[in-house]
Formats: C-alpha cells, sequence, structure tokens
DNA sequence: AGCCTCTTTGCATTCGAAGTCATTTGTCCT
DNA sequence: AGGACAAATGACTTCGAATGCAAAGAGGCT
C-alpha cells in the first residue's frame, strides 16, 4: 500500500527554532531559552529573538518540545454521551480552566461502550499528561491508567473498586430534599424514572431516593430510562399504567427526563403539574428553568465542580503522587413549579 | 545534589520501540515497521514483534510519529460557544467522523471573541494537520491558516474576504420557506428576532427573512437578540411593545429564542401560539421538538453537515492543493405547531 | 551448485526543541 | 588594571519513531 506522502514544503511548514537563530545570529539553544521564562538569556538578545520570531511566525514546536520535556501538555477528555444537555456545559467549563492552565484538550466521546478501549489507545499514543473521563470505565481500564502512570479524575463516577481522584454531586443528600420535600407535601403514590443500569449517577440517584422513602415509609414503583426526553415519556405512561393513574408524584434521574414527563403529563394525559402530579429532576440544566417547566430540581454547582477536576488533576500532574481524593458537592434545591414541595 | 525534578520514572513512562525491539531480538526498524500497516516485514517477525509489545503494553508514541512525519494526526477544532444548544450535536459528530479518518480532535472553545488568537497561536504550536472552525475569524486569522498552509473548513460560516472551504445550511431558501408560508397563511404584522451581530449565520437568516418579506410585499420589525433563550423574551416583549400588541407572526434567528418568545407569549401575554401568534425558528435542535413547542423550524441536515466538513477537510490535508469549495445544504422544513403556515 | 531476483533486515540519520556543560563575556570592586 | 564571580552563550546530546540505503537471506530456475 502506496502511502501517500505529500511533499511537507518546507516554505509553509513553519519557521524552525533554527531558522530564528541563524536570522537573529545567535544560536538555537538561545532562541530556546528566549521563549522559555526564567532562562538566562539577555533581555536584550531576547528582544532581538523574539522580533525575527514575530517576523517568520515563529512558535515553538509543542510536538518537538512535548517529545524532549515528555510532557505534552494535553489532558484527554473522555465523554460518553456528548448530546445529553448536562455535558456541554461542563465540557465548555473544563476546556476553560484547563487551557488557563496552559493544557490542551483532546477530545474523545464515546458513542457506544465498546469504544472505549480504541479511545485508551490512543490515549496512550498521545502521551497524555493526564485524562478527566465522564463515562464508565472498566476496572481493567481504570487499572491501566494507574499503571502508566496517567492521572485521571472521574467526573461524576466514582473508581469503584480501587480509590481513583473524583469529583461528584452528592446524589443522596440531593434525593433526601426532594424526597423529604415530597412526602412532607403529603403526595401518596411514587413513582421513579431511573438511568440506564450503566450509569453511576442513575443508579447513585435512585438509589438514594429510594432509601429515603423507605426511611418515610413509603415505596416507590420504579421503571427504567435512558436519561432522553422521550424516556420521560415512555416512564410516565408505564407508571400511570402501573398505578392504575394514582401516581401523585414522581421523580426522574435527570432533567431531561423529567421535562419529557412534565410534557406527557399535560399532553398525554390532560394533567396538570404539579397539582395533579408532582414531577422533580435532578442536574439544573438550562432547559429546566424555561417557563414551560420550571422544574423542581437539584442543580449541580458546575463551576466549582469543573474547577475543583481540573485543580485536582494539575495537582496530580505537577505530583503524580498526590494521594487520591474523592470530593463530593452539594447540589441546590432549585424550587421550580412542577412540584408541591413542604 | 538537588533532588531531580520530576524522575521520568522509567518504568511507567510507557516502552519505547527500542524496548520492544531488544525483548523480542529485532531492530527498533524492524518494530517500526511491524506498526505501520503495508511496510515490510516478514510475518512471522511482525507476529514476535506484536506478542512483546502487547505484554509491554506498548503504543507508538504519537508525539514522536509527529514530530518524524510531520503529521499530528490531530485536527483543531473551534468553536466560539459550546453552550448553544446547536453546537454539541456537531461536535459529537464531528469527532466520531474524524476519527473514523485516525484523526483526533484538538478542542478549543471560545470564552469571547479576543481569545482568538491566543487559540491560534497553540494551534500553531501543536501543527494540527487541519482545522474545523465554527467561529468569527477575521481575514488576517484566515490568512494564517493559507499562510502555514494548514488546511481548514468552515462550519456555518463563509470565508468573506477570501475563498475558504466551507459548509453552511441554506438560510435564503430556509427562510423563504418560513415566510412565503406564513405570507401565504395571511399574516400581518411580522416581527424579527436577529442574532447578535457578529454572527454570520444570525445575518444571513434575517437578511433572507427581510428580502423574502420584501418580495412579498412586506416589512417587518427587527431587534436583536444573542441566540439565547432570554433573547427570545426579551426580543418578544419588544416586538409587542413597539408593534402595539399586534405582530402575529415571529421570526426567529434560532430555535432557543423561539422557545423563549414562545414561553413568554403564553406567559407574559397570556397568548395562543400559534392561535394569536405564530413564531418560527431556524436548526430544528431536539428542544425546538418538545411537545411544549413544536417549533416551525428549518432543521439543518447536522450528519450530511458534518459528513460533508470531515470529508472536505481530509481531502484537503490529503491533497492542500484542493481547490477551496462551499458546499451549501437546504434544511428541511419540520412543521412543528408554533405557526401557521400554508 | 551457481546465479539472479525479490524480500527482510539493520544501520544511520532525521524531525525540532530542551537542557547539560564548558566557555566566553560582562560587571563590580579593590 | 587586574581579578573574582556571575551572567550569557554555544556546542552537543537527547527524546522516540520513520525511512533511505546497503547488506543479508530466501527462493526459483537452469
Amino acid at each position: 500500500m502506496p502511502v501517500k506522502k505529500k511533499q511537507p514544503d518546507k516554505s509553509t511548514r513553519g519557521a524552525t527554532s533554527y531558522d530564528v537563530a541563524r536570522q537573529a545570529g545567535v544560536s538555537q539553544s538561545a532562541v530556546s531559552r528566549a521563549f522559555s521564562p526564567g532562562a538566562s538569556v539577555a533581555p536584550k538578545t531576547r528582544a532581538a529573538i523574539m522580533d525575527v520570531a514575530r517576523v517568520l511566525g515563529y512558535q515553538p514546536n509543542a510536538i518537538a518540545q512535548g517529545l524532549i520535556t515528555r510532557r505534552s501538555n494535553l489532558v484527554a477528555i473522555i465523554i460518553s454521551n456528548l448530546t445529553n444537555l448536562y455535558y456541554p456545559e461542563v465540557l465548555a467549563e473544563l476546556t476553560q480552566r484547563l487551557s488557563e492552565h496552559g493544557i490542551r484538550v483532546l477530545l474523545f466521546s464515546l458513542a457506544t461502550e465498546s469504544d472505549v478501549d480504541d479511545v485508551l489507545d490512543q490515549v496512550w499514543r498521545y502521551r497524555v499528561d493526564g485524562a478527566i473521563v465522564a463515562a464508565r470505565l472498566h476496572p481493567e481500564q481504570l487499572q491501566a491508567f494507574e499503571d502508566r502512570g496517567v492521572p485521571v479524575v472521574l467526573y461524576n463516577r466514582i473508581g469503584e473498586t480501587m480509590p481513583v481522584a473524583s469529583i461528584c454531586c452528592d446524589s443522596a443528600n440531593g434525593e433526601r430534599q426532594l424526597v423529604d420535600g415530597l412526602v412532607a407535601a403529603n403526595h401518596q403514590v411514587f413513582g421513579i424514572i431511573a438511568g440506564p443500569a450503566d450509569s453511576y449517577v442513575g443508579e447513585e440517584r435512585t438509589q438514594s431516593a429510594i432509601k429515603r422513602l423507605h426511611a418515610q415509609g413509603r415505596e416507590a414503583l420504579i421503571v427504567r430510562g435512558n436519561f432522553d426526553y422521550e424516556s420521560g415519556d415512555k416512564g410516565l405512561r408505564d407508571l400511570m399504567r402501573m398505578t392504575d393513574n394514582k401516581m401523585d408524584a414522581l421523580i426522574c434521574a435527570n432533567d431531561l427526563m423529567a421535562i419529557g414527563a412534565i410534557d406527557s403529563a399535560r399532553s398525554n394525559f390532560g394533567l396538570f403539574v404539579p397539582e395533579n402530579l408532582s414531577i422533580v429532576g435532578f442536574d439544573g440544566v438550562s432547559p429546566a428553568t424555561w417557563l414551560a417547566y420550571q422544574v423542581t430540581t437539584i442543580r449541580q454547582p458546575v463551576s466549582r465542580m469543573t474547577d475543583a477536576a481540573v485543580t485536582m488533576l494539575v495537582e496530580r500532574i505537577e505530583d503524580p503522587d498526590t494521594p487520591s481524593e474523592q470530593r463530593l458537592f452539594a447540589g441546590q434545591l432549585l424550587p421550580g413549579r412542577s412540584a408541591r414541595l413542604k
């Protein structure tokens, strides 16, 4: 197979430190130093070099830097489904904050779970300095990071089989607030639309809600959803059938399903929300605040969480021996108008 | 002796081709060849090398490869505001499709316009093979890509001062369908909520709508929005004031503003949509299809567009002399229920 | 067996910047 | 002016994989 090799057109392929050195009448070392803050160069020399560099459009080649310094300044962000409304915000914030640390983002988005191994192969090849993972990893995959000495921070999941740095929003605390409010407002028939079985936060939230309901002497019917809008509709229909239309409180594992359920309750069942049926969600995504919904939910403190994720990762890149740590952030109850709470 | 800084910890730092070569009793060249499809290696040798590689967990160092081959297999994706509901889908698709070509994504998200130059600096440093840009670039910035021989594909904008490969959704055609439908349904007082002045598609859509209205002998009042939900509310209020509450057709430059306007019309003005007021959007984002809104809009063919963007970029990476080309995709009218159309 | 061709293999070099070490230059003081 | 010492500079090596080239090996054929 004849590999197509385009002539690497010297002229456009960007100037090198040697080109700059020659033009400026100094050595390549000098150029390198001119670009390293705090290196030993005479201010005058540095200025001269910078001038030439500007003219030639020289920028240090990060690839070459990465090879020699063994620091790529790249961090992998691995996200399972970007189309989940919640992630874009997270991604944008992570990217911003990482760039403040001089770190660039190598983005991997997973179509299916099975892609993970392929993605990790690529992650190793690029010698990333670290990774932020918002996707389900098998224990061996997690172990691989450890083995290769690549720091990881898990986002909205924890290392279930080993200690790993992780950031989460406190599901138990969030669901407690929601459940207690619903119970206090005297709801009788509870339904839950859980997340997909392979979602950590989905399970956490559902289990937390169930536990709290039990603690209050209540039971709940449970169906599974996919975290998407349609799941809200389908879940609501199923639960209504199962409860003979008696359900008056619905707890959804995320906002998107809550929104789907609200729409379905109104359109397909002619119900008033929250008069006939209270519906709560989780996340605090922006559509949840839209006038048509005003979902009663728990807002994740995204800024704090992304900030923490980046800080933790950077710490571990600087010092790989930093012990692992789990940070749990409390979500804030957004009262909304989709549920009667007390 | 001062502590050696950051011991490059040989053990964890990943095996090199030399390590594999030694273990397998061959030369480094052989290892390299074993990993290049189509290279001249005896099948037996390759198998032996692969075995050793597997044991050592060896993966070719993409950084070193990039340095020597002058191909980083990285593509920069530059997006202005990720939080715009429309982009996550685009980003996910682009990432998927690029990875099918063995290309990785370096993500840059812009907080403010002024970041562009900083971002471009980084783009040059990483010697990306190409870039997909969904952000406003100044002519000089666009020129810089040309000068450095880095292929670019613009997404949802065009090279206004020079020919550049670009992908767009046909605003004129889309707005024509919407306007004609509205006019045919006998609407009288038209309002438009435009996008921010610096948005290419925003201006395109607005101008197209105005032109078509004029062609039909109608005028429209125009206010500017920011493409966000709140802009829809604010725009609606302003237009209602300006028209003495007589507006009966509202054209929004994107779905999110249409949604904001729908909510506001209902909640703040007690109007029925579309009975009292028709509202149309543009994009076809998923919330537009939610039962509460069912926005009458133009759906962008995202899959085709991302596919085209990737194809065009890859072509230009393979052969930098590929002439620039502009591809305009027709959007599809989603009738929805937020407007009376004929 | 001998010769020729085609396939495999290894050697040596290359990519571009960083950093070590030795050397030169410059500064300040007596 | 001379010496002591710090600052600035350049030569050279290094990172890890790809590749041109020459050499060695494997068959095939007469």
